[in-house]
DNA sequence: ACGGCACGTGACAGCGCCGTCACACGACGT
DNA sequence: ACGTCGTGTGACGGCGCTGTCACGTGCCGT
């Protein structure tokens, strides 16, 4: 399943968007300015960021620049929403290094259709990439997890919490952050409730707390056999 | 090598899809009616043909019709072209039975692109191809169902949908790829639809959930044969 | 040692997902 | 015109998933 983040400042515009990407089957996080849009893209790593040029820090223009200049979202393909369908904006955009162009007003399947070919082009998303942190295993494509080549069940909610710890080794998650990235931005989910599922899952995954580890007052994190404690 | 059926009156767009598909490596032929586009089809057996929906004397819907009532023609993949992205004629396109759909005004490079990608998915070329998972066969030429060496009779629909299905072993399809997929790019179709159709294949499969599985909260995949957990 | 707080854990209720059935509608052949 | 077949959709029920609460437990500072 392929997530995109959606980067606009107008409120009612980006919930339209997310409902209707939403609705076709695709994850969403938004952000609302330009700032939030570059830290969420390394948090939440996109398959396609819908960014509007108009925004009220940086210009969408250099967040496309800067998405470009970061290796870890080089990759990304981004699709640049403009008030004007003037041919310079048109040029610039291309220039900065965007995908595709939809001009305001569009009309949300539109949108969406266009999201899609991109996403079919660029490889259609998750291709059956293989995430391993020590005995742990993660197929996204035919979405299986499996504990020392053991295959586990995990619930869907399991499978992208997992997913979500797994893809950020040694790094500590707060409970906020999980409920956001996971759950999704707007969840009004007590954080408890995050402690609940990482209890489930080190039951399912047999393994314990050796590998999803607490870290009291803060949050959660997986083990990284790499560098076990060198980290900031 | 492939080729490339052109049906389009309009003589400059036509040859200027042409020399993008030469370039791309795709024999091409250029129909300008669609009396024209049918005689054609049955003689040079094209891979694909590229149809335009306006034509000076039928429609290219019931070029599409025609195309798929003859045997000798009925596999071959139809992408259609289009003036207005009208959601009505998106759907009218997929109901004929269309793979793709493409509006004007379009770059010749994604057309190539996503020629590329439907004959790649329609298996390289027209060869009485044979898919094989477990006790499940697929004849692709004579568009024929076998389970445990017995015919089963699949309607056209059924049998797109397993030949996805099988195609990507292992690998969990959403409900909104399937129907994104197996109906068309934007069918406006309930994701219920699906859950239907995987159903009635099931029972006329009669070997039930074992070979079709079904990912609770995320969609469907085929049974994989083999161990996943031999990688390299 | 003690108390407070954060976290682990089990139980439970609500609900969302999915299988299944029945029906409506359109296309097509007779 | 009629019947048949293929297909899409709504309804309904069951069951698994999930969020929350309550309580137990361990950790940490004082």
């Amino acid at each position: 399943m392929s997530t995109i983040l959606i980067v606009d400042d107008e409120a009612d515009l980006a919930s339209l968007v997310e409902f209707n990407l939403k609705q076709a089957g695709l994850d969403t996080a938004v952000a609302l300015t330009g700032e939030q849009a570059l830290q969420l893209a390394t948090r939440v790593k996109p398959d396609l960021v819908l960014l509007d040029l108009m925004l009220p820090d940086i210009s969408g223009r250099d967040v496309c620049r800067r998405l470009r200049a970061n290796p870890q979202t080089r990759e990304v393909p981004i699709v640049m929403l403009t008030a004007r369908g003037e041919e310079a904006d048109r040029v610039q955009g291309f220039e900065v290094g965007a995908d595709d162009y939809v001009t305001k007003p569009f009309s949300p399947r539109e949108l969406v259709l266009r999201v899609k070919a991109i996403l079919r082009r660029s490889g259609g998303g998750s291709t059956g990439e293989r995430l391993v942190l020590g005995p742990l295993e993660l197929d996204l494509g035919s979405h299986r997890a499996y504990v020392a080549s053991e295959e586990v069940e995990l619930t869907a909610l399991e499978f992208k919490l997992l997913h979500h710890l797994i893809s950020r080794p040694g790094r500590v998650q707060t409970r906020e952050q999980l409920l956001s990235d996971v759950w999704g931005i707007t969840s009004p989910l007590e954080t408890r409730t995050v402690d609940t599922h990482v209890m489930r899952l080190r039951e399912k995954l047999g393994v314990g707390r050796e590998l999803v580890e607490t870290v009291r007052g803060v949050g959660y994190r997986m083990a990284d056999p790499q560098r076990p404690e060198a980290r900031a």
